[in-house]
DNA sequence: CGGCACCTAACAAACGTTCGTTTGTTAGTA
DNA sequence: TACTAACAAACGAACGTTTGTTAGGTGCCG
């Protein structure tokens, strides 16, 4: 029963944003998940769409710290791609309603914000493309590969984990991290 | 000027779904698409909610049909392969509405009718399952593939298609099909 | 003539948002 | 420790608009 502050109203938006959608979410559901009114929120924020661009903006950053953190600790193509792989999960997993609603519902930002946003999406999917180009250069993955191809493959099937992969399953985060740099891998080298 | 038909409407729908949404697609914004009222709509369909389950029912037969087409068009696992995700792509680029709604949207229908495509997609995704399995226990790959895990990761390249790839650019529909499979082989081999 | 596509008009409900008020909490002062 | 002033969080009612949907009427085509 205690009293919100603008980051719980984040949270709980990404939350219902993540699993309904920004359209299929009004300020009133969300305020019945905070235990206040929809009226109340905007003691906290401007608008609906202010809400979707603070989301988003975290899960960007997230994004975008995981891989900075990748490339200042491995130099080897390898390694590297394999620390941007479970950056990536780690994400994925531990901030799954930042980075679903990053993910799946960016378009619904304004003009100005989409971009903004596809902006950083860009800057982060070309640290996957100069990992691989830097390997394909180095003689660590094959010279035949298309780094920009391949980078939307790995990527592809990074963002996926999201639609299906539960951590509480079978399957470790690790195991899967294994898996999928396994996969990645035999495709590059 | 013509007059419309049920069809029209389910693939108008369709159209908006895919970029829009479900919930941010209202009835009128429809009607405006196709030049009729909003509520002119009701002459050919009992709901919005109907309307969402007929466009999605349109893609997963789509890829149904591709489906059973690959499995009885080739035997060998490799070739079924090729042949699976050459059908999926041509479903993806030549019924872009469908599709994209039928991935995107079905966790907007109600209940029953979302268990219903779930299953129908489960069976879809089988095949490709099953695929792998077969060429595993037949030594076209590997023997150490998990082909639950790999399938899913086939089909999230696959389906990841649909947010990047436009067919008028420099890739060709053929050159990424042959991407694909190359990069699904070498993963399996 | 019958049927179907489409219109006009309207409905109740839900939408995002605003506003004035009330409440809980904090900081300063005596 | 008490009193007070200030602030921010939450309320509750109301707003104008948009929502999905219904009803009844009009005109075209087979």
């Amino acid at each position: 029963m205690t009293r919100l502050s603008r980051e719980d109203i984040v949270i709980g938006a990404g939350k219902r944003f993540a699993t309904h959608g920004y359209h299929g979410t009004s300020m009133r559901d969300l305020g019945d998940d905070l235990g206040i009114l929809g009226s109340s929120i905007y003691a906290h924020i401007g608008g609906k769409q202010e809400l979707l661009l603070a989301v988003i903006e975290r899960g960007a950053r997230l994004f975008e710290d995981s891989a900075a953190n990748a490339v200042s600790s491995y130099d080897e193509s390898t390694e590297r791609l394999r620390s941007l792989i479970d950056g990536h999960i780690e994400v994925l997993v531990d901030h799954e309603a930042e980075s679903r609603t990053f993910l799946n519902e960016a378009a619904f930002l304004d003009l100005s914000d989409h971009d903004r946003v596809t902006t950083m999406r860009d800057a982060y999917e070309l640290v996957f493309r100069d990992t691989i180009r830097a390997g394909v250069l180095s003689g660590a993955f094959r010279s035949d590969v298309d780094p920009k191809i391949s980078g939307i493959f790995v990527l592809s099937m990074l963002n996926a984990t999201q639609r299906w992969y539960h951590p509480d399953g079978a399957l470790s985060r690790a195991d899967l991290v294994q898996q999928l740099h396994l996969f990645a891998m035999s495709g590059l080298t």
